[in-house]
DNA sequence: CATGTTTTTTTGTTGCAACAAAAATGTGAA
DNA sequence: TTCACATTTTTGTTGCAACAAAAAAACATG
């Protein structure tokens, strides 16, 4: 007996479907700046929000935690963590690391086609910042980042970067518009894009480097306190 | 008025106690080889082994997932993983990249007694590899150079270098003893303590560097095969 | 008001069972 | 044997409830 149309591309099967995207369900959230540091997270609350059991809920939370992006304050209480200059010290230290590494290798790969979109996303940056469109500047802006890691090829290594990024995300938001008016980026994202026209991997990796220091820096002085306080307001 | 600082991280409790003993457990397992690549992991097999419910059981499994310490072969089936070449290089460039920086980091806070303490380690294991107690030798040999990088003071950093040896250490054994015999790690051990005792970064990242691809080269001369094919016997 | 103390409510953990899907096994024909 | 198909067993997922512990609230006391 004939099967039916098994269509070619082999289906990605998915482990944990529901806490699966109870994971990625909450990623975005704390990326987009729906919670704040300090906020309370709870199973139940968590799976009534997601309309789940309390076992894909309690999967996300978990994971979330060892990842960092969610922290205990107490023996049974999970809060979105105040980042504080030490954590973002240690996170900009591994960026320079990982996301220098993936910007040298992804000269190899790079083509006209990837030229072309890293152009299209910095045209995109530039105009949500001509419009004080703020959050989709920074969209763009982990979009044109992740456009040249993902040439590296090397899938674990991104998705380290990606968790680093989402515990600075977490606690990002509240930093408009200051952090992103000031378009430091868009001179080493021209170097970047050119080191990739010229299959450069050193000048690649300083491109990145200098972005990710620049980052930094502008975050360091917004925040404008260098103890142990966390970054964010209120 | 004054509210103490409430230091929200580093509180000491154990949540999720069962699931973290089962993954801790599995994790030192795979590590010291109790399972090749190929043999399947079941959810009611390890809580029956472990002796819990399927719940810290899962969570365990999870986790390891995670981690690239196991991975899918199929939509029901869990495996230890056989190591990839191109797996392997993807560990050595992140090794590269984090343990350096570990390693340069390490210098602020080298003193004496740390000296002493690899100073220790590396006389442990010599006499191991002297005597032939290969499992041994790798073992203090992670010992030191851990015992390095906690010098970073960078928590997460340590964590994502952890998970790296695992992946690579649950498809370690059965290289023994060819891959501990050669001693390829002694000059630059000897090097890396050098380089504390003077506390020249530059140094000690070159001395790790060193001895990342010093392994990485002779992991792969023993495999002999530069295809697709995994890194394992049998 | 401030501050301990008690009571109530909430919460994570853990075990377990039902279910559908997948894997293993059995069966038979060429 | 080898392959295809049918049957049985195993497996991950998901939801849920009991329990102890922790957090929150209520209360009392100075």
């Amino acid at each position: 007996m004939e099967m039916a149309p098994e269509d070619e591309g082999h289906q990605q099967h998915q482990p944990n479907r529901l806490g699966e995207m109870a994971y990625r369900n909450m990623k975005e959230r704390l990326i987009r700046g729906a919670f704040s540091p300090g906020d309370k997270l709870t199973i139940r609350a968590l799976s009534e929000m997601l309309d789940v059991s309390t076992t894909p809920a309690r999967d996300a939370i978990n994971r979330l935690v060892i990842d960092g992006a969610l922290i205990y304050s107490g023996p049974k209480t999970v809060i979105v963590p105040h980042l504080r200059l030490s954590d973002l010290e240690e996170i900009t230290q591994m960026r320079l690391a990982l996301e220098g590494l993936a910007a040298a290798l992804s000269v190899k790969a790079a083509g006209e086609q990837t030229i072309e979109e890293l152009e299209l996303l910095q045209a995109k940056i530039d105009t949500a910042l001509d419009e004080k469109r703020y959050f989709d500047a920074l969209w763009h802006n982990k979009e044109f980042h992740f456009a040249i890691y993902r040439l590296s090829g090397m899938p674990y290594l991104l998705q380290v970067i990606e968790t680093l990024w989402l515990r600075v995300g977490a606690s990002f938001n509240g930093l408009y518009p200051e952090f992103s008016e000031t378009r430091y980026g868009a001179r080493n994202h021209r170097a970047a894009i050119e080191a990739l026209v010229e299959k450069d991997a050193a000048a690649a990796r300083a491109a990145i480097e200098s972005d990710i220091r620049d980052g930094f820096r502008q975050m360091k002085k917004i925040t404008a306190d260098g103890d142990q306080r966390n970054l964010c307001r209120r």
